[in-house]
DNA sequence: ATAAAAAAGGTGCAAGTGCAACTTGTTAAT
DNA sequence: ATTAACAAGTTGCACTTGCACCTTTTTTAT
């Protein structure tokens, strides 16, 4: 997993703080961050904490976008989609680093090695990024919830090769993972359950359908 | 929409080609491309025509789940998710330009004005896939066919600030699109018709219930 | 000009899902 | 230790959707 400053010194940090002329601020727990930074033409990087990306619906619904880890990085260049009501929230306390995009591609900076290195590392991040989103799209292209299941299984033993697979948020989160209904996704989980497919233990689910 | 060699003259792309040791191959209506260029490490241009990435699943069923047109890049550092089982078709004639992934990132290539372009140009591409995909991802979440029309009208909307939308394909691929039976889909379109919500000619529907 | 193929449009029906409204179990707070 | 809050698990019911199977219209090929 790709960090913003793998492979730079404490020291070329600092420069490349200095290059960039960042603005480092702290959130608290619930509070918003979107007021504070403005929003147009810049990264954010998440240097420590943990928020989230809520989209705002008509009817008043939030729905999570994104959740934001330390390393994170996300901005109206990368991630967001134009003229959407949404919402950035710090879910604890929470330091975020704003640069300045235009900075970010200014071609002058490409002469020091310290900040190829931190492109190359952006850069990195938003292909895994990428690609976990096409992760998602795959899985909620499925018109039922079994085979949304079966497609997220399928995911995880892939990257693990392992016969069970841990899931690293509460079933209501998986849900919405799914973009289906809780209940009738315990409803179809039963079922798997009952026709012997699978195994259940707290958040550990075992295929039994594989044979490895 | 950025295009890969934006800002960039004849003779700095023909410098550019020979710094990255680039190789241009041409396929056929209905070849694949992926036995011909490697996957692995690459990233991909379409130069000229029209292509396809297909996943296959475990039944044989085909999805689309990209189109690659002229200026799109592709790669397995870039969309494709890792250890599934794609094809890469080309829908025409297509010219397709392969560079290495390492010589991309490669720092010593970052003292050439021209790579710098073109490497913000190739960054700016793929902010703009990405996107594209929170968009379609925002539009899946939604869990009934009803909705899913109206957000996807409502982001089109906000796109170009008209009353009308013009759906730029079929409407079979519209429901493909929305991950959706076609035919649930004429019906929820009817009803919208019938409640006086939309009116549609051919491949334009009005919004009726915006004013403006 | 005609045939063939594909897209658009429609409908009955069965199956699947969302929703509401529970119970039970677990975690956090005072 | 007790309560409160949240997650897990369950179920009935109504509604939505997928699916199969049509017809009609439009596009493409010969």
């Amino acid at each position: 997993m790709t960090t913003p400053f793998q492979d730079l010194t404490k020291s070329q940090i600092n420069k490349l703080y200095d290059l960039l002329g960042v603005h480092i601020y702290t959130f608290n727990d619930n509070q918003e961050i979107l007021p504070t930074i403005k929003n147009e033409n810049i990264i954010g990087i998440i240097l420590d904490g943990y928020a989230q990306i809520l989209n705002i619906e008509y009817n008043g619904n939030e729905i999570i976008t994104e959740n934001l880890y330390k390393n994170s990085i996300f901005g109206s260049n990368i991630s967001l989609t134009n003229s959407e009501n949404y919402q950035i929230i710090a879910r604890q306390e929470t330091i975020v680093l704003v640069i300045d995009y235009d900075k970010l591609i200014n071609p002058k900076n490409l002469v020091h090695n310290y900040f190829n290195i931190f492109l190359r590392n952006l850069f990195d991040i938003i292909n895994i990024k990428f690609k976990e989103k096409n992760e998602r799209i795959k899985i909620l292209e499925k018109k039922q919830i079994r085979d949304k299941l079966l497609e997220y299984f399928e995911m995880e033993h892939k990257k693990s090769r392992l016969k069970s697979i841990y899931i690293p948020f509460s079933f209501k989160d998986l849900a919405d993972y799914l973009a289906v209904n809780r209940s009738a996704m315990f409803r179809e989980l039963k079922h798997l359950k009952d026709e012997n497919l699978i195994e259940i233990k707290n958040r550990r689910i075992t295929l039994l359908y594989k044979n490895l």
